[in-house]
Formats: C-alpha cells, sequence, structure tokens
DNA sequence: AATTGTAGTTAGCATAGACTAACTTGTCAA
DNA sequence: TTGACAAGTTAGTCTATGCTAACTACAATT
C-alpha cells in the first residue's frame, strides 16, 4: 500500500526530531505533532511494517533508507514551498503552516518548477 | 459544521457546470466528477442540509448565496493557483491537477499574497 | 399496458485517520 | 518492596468520504 498523508507527516516530524535529539521515541511524536498515544504508536506500527522505520527494543525510532527517501523528499518541499510563500510576503507562521499541508499535494513537476524558481532567485541575488 | 474539502469541490463543480448549462442535476455532477451516484446523491443532500445548495421539485441545483460564495473563493483560488503555477513552467494539465488539490489547504494570507504577485504580473505586461 | 432506461435514494460496507478508556510494563524512589 | 509515574498497547468508537447492490419513481417507446 502507497504511503499516505498522515505517513508522510509522521517520517517528516522523525526526521525532524532526530536531527534535534539522538533518540526518537513515540513519546516524543506525540508531543510534537499533538496527536495521542494510540495514534502515533498505530501509526509507528503501520510505518515499521511497511519497513520505513524501525524500533528498537528500548523504542527507540529510526528511519530506513526507504523512510528517510519519504521524510527528505516531504521536508525539501517543505522548504521550498514555505521560502516561496515567505518570498511572496507570506508571513513565517503562515508559510509554515500552509507549506505542511500543500507539500503532500503538489506533483514533482509543480515542486520542480518551484525549485527552479528558488534556484533562479538565489543565483540573482 | 464547517465546510469539508469534498463539499468544496462539489459546490466548484457546481458553479462551473451550471455557467456551462441551464440547468444541474446530480447526474451532471456525477458525469462531471467521475463519482457514484450514491456519493453524489448523499453529498447533495448534506449540502442542501447545511444551506449551501436548493434543490428543485424537478432535481435541478442551485446555490445559495452561501453555497456561491465557497465556490467562488475556490474557483478564483484555482485559477489563481494554476496561473502561478503555468507562469513558472509547470504544464497546463499539471497545474490544473495541483491547484485543484491545493486550492482547498491554503490560507486567506497566501492567496491574497498570490492575488497580489499576480496582479504586478498582470501591470508589468 | 408492458418494457426499458434514467435519475435518484437506501442500506450496508470500506478505508484513512483520529479519539478515549483502560490496560501492561518497566523504572525509580521512598 | 511497594507504589507511582511514564511509555506504549489494546479495544472500541467516530467522522469523512468513497463504494456496490438493490431499490423506487418516472418517462418514453413499442
Amino acid at each position: 500500500m502507497a504511503i499516505q498523508e498522515s505517513g508522510e507527516m509522521y517520517l517528516e516530524t522523525i526526521l525532524i526530531l532526530s536531527e534535534k535529539m539522538e533518540a526518537v521515541r513515540a513519546i516524543d511524536v506525540v508531543k510534537e505533532m499533538g496527536l495521542s498515544k494510540p495514534s502515533v504508536s498505530r501509526a509507528m506500527g503501520i510505518l515499521k511494517e511497511d519497513k520505513y522505520i524501525k524500533v528498537s527494543d528500548a523504542g527507540e525510532i529510526t528511519l530506513t533508507a526507504k523512510g528517510k527517501d519519504v521524510a527528505e523528499k516531504i521536508y525539501e518541499r517543505h522548504n521550498v514551498i514555505a521560502a516561496m510563500l515567505m518570498r511572496i510576503g507570506v508571513s513565517e507562521k503562515t508559510a509554515f503552516d500552509d507549506a505542511c499541508r500543500v507539500e503532500h499535494y503538489i506533483s514533482e513537476e509543480t515542486f520542480d518548477a518551484l525549485r527552479k524558481v528558488r534556484d533562479k532567485q538565489k543565483k540573482g541575488k
């Protein structure tokens, strides 16, 4: 089964958390995303089942290569979209929030186009 | 209850269809959106219940002022987003499809910013 | 009048994704 | 060693949104 929007959000969150702390546990995801423990517990079960993450006996969650691919893809989208929105005058908070929703819905083609705009902009500076 | 993404899609579709034909019926929505009759039938029931549309005895669907507000808002977003994507090099089809998904997820603030970019661009031409 | 086709509805089911309540398990402190 | 907290799981529920199967109701054709 292809990964869903919620799965992408969980993986992105795990990636971000793993850059901030040595060990990411389910409870950290609960706190970061503001969801209930059972929701996260079940999601981790599915992500583990589908080989996006590994969970150690101690409960430490790590991304597999497959999971990292997804997480980094989404995270990059997030950053590119948020940066684009801020460039056209959207506030940081709104840009972040909107990017968080939009990141799951744009095609590769659109994302490439956005990335190109960003690169051109960068060079121009 | 606030209107959902699917409700916005139905209303937008009804708006578009009502510009193309004199009378819009549920079956027209079925054909336009590629959904099943029961799905559309139920959705119309909810939209009617919540006063977004009116349905005549003959089955003709019309938008109320409230429904038109939503439909036009979404339709404008659709157009602005698709135009923006095409301007940065996205193909027409992809721009249309992506706009169709993204239109439901952007804030008013982001939309205003997009509109401003479009207006500036227009003036510059 | 009987058949057929079209529009719409009803009933029941599926999936994704969230929730609460209540349980287990393990650690740590008194 | 016992009691309490923290982490995680299990079980059951809810909402949104779709589906199929099977029905009704009506109109048009033969």
